[in-house]
Formats: C-alpha cells, structure tokens, sequence
DNA sequence: TAGATTGTTAATCGATTAACAATC
DNA sequence: TAGATTGTTAATCGATTAACAATC
C-alpha cells in the first residue's frame, strides 16, 4: 500500500465493480466455499483479473499473495465499502407503475436499504399506501425527509416534471438520486444522480439487431456508407 | 466523408448516446423547432457540442455548417440507425414483480417495440394472461420465437436460473438479450446482453453517501486510508 | 463576402491490461 | 526454499475534448 495519504479518485465503473464482486463472494460463501482466488472471481463476472486487483487496489490490500482471498473478510471490506453496514431510507418519488413495481422489487429492499416512503402529487393518491408504505405529498416532502431520515431518492416522475421534481429533492436535502425519468439530470456536485435509462437499452439491442439484419457487403452493417 | 469504406466500430455508449439525442429532438419538435444546433443538442443532455458532433460522424453527415441540423431530418436519421423504423417483437422471460411491472412500462410498449409473449416454468401462471398478454411454458420457447418472430428477450427470472434460462433464449435464436437477473451473462458474440443492474446503481449511491458522511481530514472519504 | 457552425483531426484524458516484483 | 498468487507499475487501448479547416 502507498505510505502517503494521497488518495486516487475512485472511477465510478469500479464501484459498480466492487458491488458485482460482492454479491459473488456472497455467492460463493452460500455454498460453503472460505477463500477465492481473484481469477476465479474475474471469470465469474467475465473480467480479467488484473482488473479485479486493480479495482481493490483502490481501497487497501484484501489478500495474501500465494493464497487467495479470505471470502468472509474480503465480503466484509466491500461491504463496509459500499456503505451497507450502515441503513439508508429511500423515497420513492412517483407512485406510477413503475414507482409501485420499484417498491416491490427484491434489490430495493436488500439488506441496507430500506423504502421508507412514497411521494405524489395527485390528490387521489396521497394519503393512501402501497405495501404498507404511506403516500406523502411532494409538498411534504422537507418534513418526510427530516423525519424519516430520507438519503436516497428514486425518480419515477413522468418526463415533463423530472427537472422540476429534481430541484425540489436536491432542496430537501437529499444527496443521492437514483433517476428512471427519460430526461438528463445535472445536480449540484455534491449530490450524485444516477441514470437508469431502460429505454436506451433497449434501443442499444435494436441498433446491434439492425446491424445484424442488413445485407450488403459491409461485414458491420449500417455504419457509414462508403457512398457519396 | 471518408471516402473508403472502411468503418470505425461504434463504441455502445455512442448508440446509448444516439438514443438520448433522439429523445431530445422530439421535444424540441413537438415544441415547434425545426432547427437545432449542436450546441443547445448537447447542453440538453450536459455534455459538450464536440462529443454530439463526434458521436454523429460514425455514421455520416447530418447538419448544415452555419446553421446547425434540421430536427426532423436527424431524427428520422437517427431513428433508422437505430433499427426504429420497423417493429420489434419481446418475449419477458419471468413474469415475477419485475416481470409483470416491465410489461406496463411505457418505455418498453413504444414505437419500435411491442410485448408479444411472456414465458415462465410456473404451471400455476402458464396459460394465464397478463394485460392480454399471453403466458408459454418455457419449454416451448422455440416455438413462441418462430411464431411471433421474437427478436428481444427480457430476461427477469431469479438469479439462481439466470445462466441456464439465458442459454436456452440463445438456443432459441434470439440475438438480444435485456438482462434484469444479477447474474453476469456471456453469450455467443453474435447475441447482445446488455446488463441493467438496479442493485448496483443503489449501492454506487450508497458508497457516495458513505465518502460524503465520513469524518476525518481525508476530503474524499473512505477510499485508502494510510495506516499501515 | 463575413459570420457562423459543422465535420474532422490531433491532443488529452482515463480506464484496462500485461507483466513482474513482492511476499505468502 | 520453491511455487503460487497478490499488489503495483508501466504499456496499451479507447473515449473525450479542443481546436480548426471546410463550407454553408
């Protein structure tokens, strides 16, 4: 390890990383396994294993040379890592169908996180629960978030309100957004906002299909006609 | 233009890319623009004009120097390239929360794409319908894929059953796989997965939150501390 | 033509990877 | 000690960006 305190930035690929290798190990501890080398832990993502070490590298040394990883502690240090020893309340912003079908998803109420409450602005809406969990209005939302203790919001507003519903999260407070709205979100630089954009994935898979499909002598397909 | 054919591979965030500024186009239109510049494209998404323009050479030239692009012509330019212009047919594999939440997303029922089939191994949900929406066994996967020419699976099905249900999608002759399963998912080059990993973006939140609260001088948090 | 903005090149930046010294 | 595998460095690769020539 370096002796001076000097720290790299960490690129956000790796955490994402970090978050990957974790859920492996915990795999792997299931099945009773105790130590793992890093090139089995790679092949299991699909990485190659200098990226593995490198991306622990980050954070300190988690092995022993000529051994492996110990499972338990390397899972342990991940964990401690990525925040998950600790509780994070969310709210989720926008009881649509997606909203609901968030709320009911397994990865949102894994181990370390926790949704805590639901917010609207239709009238109808608010003052009823889904699941247990009360529907607050977006009005509200200071109060809920003093009160809950509220980290982490999860944007499932429809597109045209999305920058407007942003601003007011960032006001209360909140530092962490994770944002399904189809419109580019740009907080200030302490509050992180992470895109899941499902609808550009999708139309990734109908590029990559396109290209397969045409015919024509170009082996990659539609890229740049040659013509003029 | 380049003149000869040979063609530079396109990143993937580049087609993401596409997708975005797609997006932003039809508001501007439906807003009533006819013309747009490079400039006000990119601000829109918080990236800079040269990465748009970049991002638009791989695949030839769209604008008028002097004045910017003519917004229907690019979208339309843009909705060919990405394989918009013709229909494409999903089969959900999973009709669990996620599953049966996804199927009335309105991101994944737009022009281009259409849910035609949902596929499980529960003989209790097998036969039964979902918003019209008929469900198959797996086990005639094959058949469902000829009959409906599905082209896209969305594959929700618990983690444990992620690989060998993905082989069996490939079997099939499906060439792009949307992959909501934590699982890392590697097929055959001709076949896309693209991974969408909830989980993993909430735990990149998490972690920033951890680096933001954590005292100590260290500004950056918890990343390599010099004990030692 | 003069002014503006694209398309393209080259420089920069950052992430991945191979290779190896350190060390169990 | 010899063999193995980590942690780290340096080389490579690829994507972003600034700058400018082309051209409307």
């Amino acid at each position: 390890m370096t002796e001076n305190g000097i720290q790299k930035r960490v690129p956000q690929v790796t955490v994402k990383r970090l978050s990957r290798y974790l859920r492996v190990l915990e795999r792997f501890q299931e099945e009773g396994s105790e130590t793992i080398l890093s090139e089995e832990l790679a092949n299991e993502l699909h990485l190659k294993p200098s990226q593995l070490r490198k991306d622990l590298a980050y954070f300190g040394e988690f092995g022993t040379r000529g051994m492996g990883y110990n499972i338990e502690r390397l899972a342990e240090a991940l964990r401690r890592i990525l925040g998950l020893h600790r509780q994070w309340a969310i709210a989720i912003i926008g009881v649509g169908n997606l909203g609901t079908a968030l709320l009911r998803y397994k990865g949102l109420n894994e181990k370390g996180f926790r949704v805590a409450a639901l917010i609207d602005d239709d009238p109808e809406k608010v003052g009823s629960s889904r699941s247990g969990i009360h529907i607050y209005h977006i009005d509200d939302l200071p109060e809920v978030v003093k009160e809950k203790n509220i980290q982490i919001a999860i944007l499932t507003v429809p597109a045209p309100s999305a920058r407007a519903t942003a601003e007011i999260v960032v006001k209360a407070g909140i530092k962490a957004i994770l944002n399904f709205a189809p419109v580019s979100i740009k907080p200030p630089p302490e509050v992180i906002c992470m895109p899941v954009d499902i609808s550009s994935e999708l139309k990734i898979l109908s590029h990559h299909l396109t290209g397969l499909e045409e015919p024509g002598d170009s082996p990659r397909g539609h890229e740049k006609s040659p013509v003029k």
